[in-house]
RNA sequence: GUGGGUAUAGCUCAGUUGGUUAGAGCGCCAGAUUGUGGCUCUGGAGGCCGUGGGUUCGAAUCCCACUAUUCACCCCA
């Protein structure tokens, strides 16, 4: 148990945080492109600001938080999402006196309590992206876009972009209406989870996979079709402005989302080839949200993306990435007056940012060059007795196994200096 | 929360119908005449056979429980 680490976490290193770094690294850049600034917020917060943020009917708040008292007697909850935590701080911080919209993205570990499986960790890294303070379909297009982006850099294919549009208040309202009206009718024929959830919350019957709920499914009112004129608008501008920028999408009205903020348009990066959970990202406009949180009335739409998920995906499609660094450099020795020189050499040529390593093993010479293959260096050199009297070094190229000469104190000048 | 699979070396896995000191490949470390890697050969370290109980003269092997893990449902990223 003592070395068991918890349930559905684990550790990340050695080659593998190579990935993660590479695709951390992607994101920041992406985000940089985009006029995107970071955001950082605590990792927990009080836990109602999720029940009233999330919605306290949806999954996530009633059975997958982790939440508890403080010594103070708080309750707090450690994030299950990114979203309602950067809209209290918009909302806290006056961010709206800002420059116009507010663009912002986080980068967080993230905790759901739910049974571990391929693609979904209790604690998971999400990277999220949100806008503050537009209302208009641009601004949805440009976030998507930027999730377009990252996937492209990343040079991921074979993920899919799914569209929907829930519609704004009034819309929403008349669908739920003619929804419920046509589901009791057949309420007799739904599963039993949809009979529970539809009091709930209607709309997450369209997304049932139970096969004769489908059916039923099929033939139910379509969203789409009871959008005010607004929604309508807004949602045809979007397409529009997708086709123009040339992101493929699908509309499917089935599409829903688990968390209660979301109005207008929806939408869900989705990958067929990493098991069951194959929403790689997924995100939408919620209008709502900061004003039920305390502030003023703002437009809003954001998305976040699961970098497990993400991982799976770049690891089923380009099965090598090599991404470990080289090594420029080793440096062995002989002898403990050589150990000195070798140490210090290294030293200097790391503080000026070449990548040098040394023995700190006191392996034989033998063992030192093979070690020096394995950090893949691209020269290395042993300094003896001889070396220490002349000064001079050989220097081999690990490649073609050439040797050079050179001077001891010109190692940088004559390898790494770029004159 | 519900259901199925799995648990033997750091990793991937063998292990006969229960039979005595538990195996391979890879990896790690070392050696193959003095201070030079990759290939080859040789050797070494490393296992409470997930944990606890039971059946048996005898259990890695059969039975039960627990735990972990994994896939799926649910839900979501």
């Amino acid at each position: 148990m003592l070395v068991n680490a918890p349930r559905g976490t684990k550790d990340i290193y050695g080659s593998e945080i190579y990935k993660w770094q590479y695709i951390e690294n992607i994101i920041v850049e992406v985000c940089r492109n985009f006029g995107v600034t970071e955001i950082r917020t605590p990792t927990f917060e009080h836990t109602e600001l999720f029940t009233r943020g999330v919605g306290d009917t949806t999954d996530i708040v009633n059975k997958e938080m982790y939440t508890f008292v403080d010594k103070g007697g708080r309750s707090i909850t450690l994030r299950p999402e990114g979203t309602a935590g950067v809209a209290r701080a918009y909302i806290e911080n006056k961010m709206h006196s800002m420059i116009q919209p507010t663009k912002m993205y986080y980068l967080n570990n993230t905790f759901r309590y739910e049974r571990p499986q391929a693609g979904r960790m209790r604690e998971f890294k999400q990277f999220g992206v949100e806008y503050f303070g537009s209302y208009y379909p641009e601004s949805d297009v440009e976030v998507i876009s930027l999730a377009y982006e990252i996937l492209n850099r990343l040079g991921i294919k074979n993920i899919e972009l799914k569209i929907n549009s829930l519609g704004g208040n009034e819309s929403r309202e008349k669908y739920n209406n003619a929804l419920r009206e046509y589901i009791n009718d057949n309420i007799k024929n739904l599963c039993d989870t949809c009979n529970s959830r539809f009091n709930k919350n209607p709309l997450r019957v369209l997304d049932c996979k139970n096969e004769s709920c489908k059916k039923i499914v099929d033939n139910a009112p379509r969203i789409l079709d009871y959008l005010s004129n607004e929604d309508k608008e807004h949602f045809e501008a979007v397409q529009k402005l997708l086709k123009e920028l040339n992101l493929p999408f699908t509309i499917d009205d089935k599409i829903v989302r688990g968390l209660d903020y979301y109005t207008k348009t929806v939408f869900e990066f989705v990958s067929n080839s990493i098991g069951a959970q194959g929403t790689v990202c997924g995100g939408g406009r919620y209008d709502n949200l900061v004003e039920e949180c305390g502030g003023n009335k703002t437009g809003a739409v954001g998305f976040g993306m699961g970098i497990e998920r993400l991982l799976l995906v770049l690891e089923q499609q380009q099965k090598d990435i090599n991404l470990i660094p080289n090594t420029d450099i080793y440096i062995g020795y002989i002898g403990e007056e050589a150990l000195a020189v070798s140490q210090k050499i290294i030293l200097e040529l790391r503080s000026k940012g070449i990548c040098a390593e040394g023995d700190t093993l006191r392996r034989s010479v033998k063992a030192q060059l093979k070690y020096a293959d394995k950090l893949n260096a691209k020269y290395s050199i042993i300094i003896g007795e001889d070396e220490l009297k002349t000064n001079l070094v050989k220097v081999k190229d690990m490649e073609t196994g050439e040797n050079i000469n050179i001077n001891l104190d010109k190692i940088y000048e004559r390898l790494f200096s770029k004159e």
